[in-house]
RNA sequence: GGACGGGUUCCCGAGUGGCCAAAGGGAGCAGACUGUAAAUCUGCCAGCUCCGCUUUCGGUGGUUCGAAUCCACCCCCGUCCA
């Protein structure tokens, strides 16, 4: 079913070696002779088990605040808070790392604020490994409110019109002073829909913008992880790959995707990188969290995942279930005393009916989407569970082939 | 009993001769949401044989080429006065 694209790996590949040669050699050299920084003894990762089939593995990523068992999904808390869950809640559902933002918390309450707390997780309340995102996400979103230099990025502030200048240093800066166990190089996020020149020029200032987060970065207590960008176009995806490399000493991202692109093309990316991360780090594929990418991005070899999706759909009313996605807020549900998820042993399905949660939700009440909040995420964290118990029993390709046929994959 | 004010499509509420199947809310019904400017946004919301037609603006009758809008009577509701 691959052929297509396996057939043209060996054309790939000529092109990276292309621009390796030719184009990615500057920043080889640069990163070579630059002063590595030592992996700190609280940091390490190792992977348990490979499936045999596919790219699917498992493993320990081992930071200073704990372990995480991958292939994780990491719920988002932007500003500093998984929207409408206490971090009692979040772990309760599983979550072993949460996502936090770094454009957000700057604006509000101020990086120097979140220090002065004791840094995040403390400020939030929150013991477990906390990755920070560094505002590469808002270049794409906020692209009506900022400007793009090669020195940086330029914001308006979404709260107040305020300018606000992220540079690559600037953005560590105030990664460092939150104070996440893994930091995330400030990049670009290019649209889908940029031609290959676009992209090519995005793709470039990200590398040195990486390289420049590399050289600024001095904290070892935090993990710093490049973000491979290159839109949807698989030459610019090996070379930022192969560049980005030089610079991932713990851990590699890969961002730019999940942006509107059909899933088909996302995966047909994530095919052509595939043969290409490094082994002994986590591969991290930056705000996918659907079901079914979850499960597409595993068989391709990604570790860890975040997305807001879970936490977004919730408190618009849908969860997600085994029998497949349900929007409780449809009138279907009015008189159904069932739970959300038959199969689900979470807080809210042991306690509470989709004609309740309907209920709580067509009254604007906060805790239905609380509580949808809570179930989606442990959805999402046990289907990890799920999948990595698949690959730990060399059963991941069984799982996967009765997965895509399941309600739970298109919801 | 008298004086005003009012009865509009599920609800509230605009509309005071044609541009009105009738603004705007709400409710209802559905869809979207992927490193969160999102407890947000979008669509539908009289009926049909749906580029057109039919039935609607308390009721009945009338004026007019044409009425939710003007007139007459009637029925309700509210406020105030007796």
């Amino acid at each position: 079913m691959r052929s297509g694209i396996n057939t043209g790996f060996s054309v790939l590949e000529t092109l990276v070696y292309f621009y390796e040669r030719k184009l990615g050699k500057e920043f080889r050299q640069q990163a070579d002779s630059k002063q590595k920084v030592t992996m700190d003894t609280q940091f390490s990762f190792k992977t348990t088990h490979y499936c045999s089939a596919s790219g699917a593995r498992t493993g320990e990523l081992t930071t200073p605040h704990g372990i995480i068992q991958t292939p994780v999904f990491m719920p988002v808390g932007t500003c500093a808070t998984v929207k409408s869950l206490t971090p009692q809640d979040v772990e309760e559902t599983g979550a072993q790392i949460l996502l936090s933002n770094t454009y957000h918390l700057y604006m509000r309450p101020g990086h120097e604020i979140v220090k002065k707390a004791g840094g995040l997780h403390k400020f939030m309340g929150w013991n477990k490994p906390i990755l920070t995102d560094s505002g590469g996400f808002q270049v794409f979103s906020l692209s009506d409110l900022r400007k793009i230099t090669e020195d940086g990025v330029a914001f308006s502030s979404h709260i107040d019109g305020s300018k606000h200048m992220f540079t690559p240093e600037y953005a560590i800066e105030i990664e460092n002073a939150l104070g996440a166990d893994i930091i995330m190089a400030f990049d670009e996020c290019s649209a889908y829909g940029a031609d290959h020149n676009y992209a090519h020029s995005a793709m470039k200032r990200t590398l040195s913008w990486l390289e420049r987060c590399y050289n600024y970065h001095k904290n070892e207590k935090q993990m710093l992880f490049p973000i491979v960008q290159g839109n949807v176009y698989k030459d610019l995806r090996l070379y930022s790959l192969s560049a980005s490399k030089e610079f991932a000493k713990c851990g590699i991202a890969v961002g730019g995707l999940s942006v509107g692109e059909p899933k088909e093309q996302m995966y047909e990316m994530l095919t052509v990188m595939q043969p290409h991360y490094p082994e002994n780090m986590p591969r991290y594929l930056m705000g996918v969290g659907s079901p079914d990418c979850l499960v597409e991005g595993v068989k391709r070899g990604i570790d860890m995942f975040d997305c807001v999706i879970p936490t977004r759909i919730a408190r618009n009313g849908t969860a997600y279930t085994t029998q497949g996605k349900v929007v409780v807020r449809n009138g279907i549900y009015k008189e159904d005393f069932t739970p959300l998820d038959p199969l689900c042993d979470c807080y809210c399905c042991r306690n509470f009916t989709k004609a309740y949660l309907r209920h709580l939700i067509n009254t604007d009440e906060i805790l239905g989407g609380r509580l949808l909040s809570y179930h989606n995420i442990y959805y999402l964290t046990h289907l990890m569970g799920r999948i990595r118990a698949a690959i730990n029993a060399d059963r991941f390709e069984e799982f996967y082939k009765s997965f895509i046929t399941s309600p739970e994959y298109k919801q």
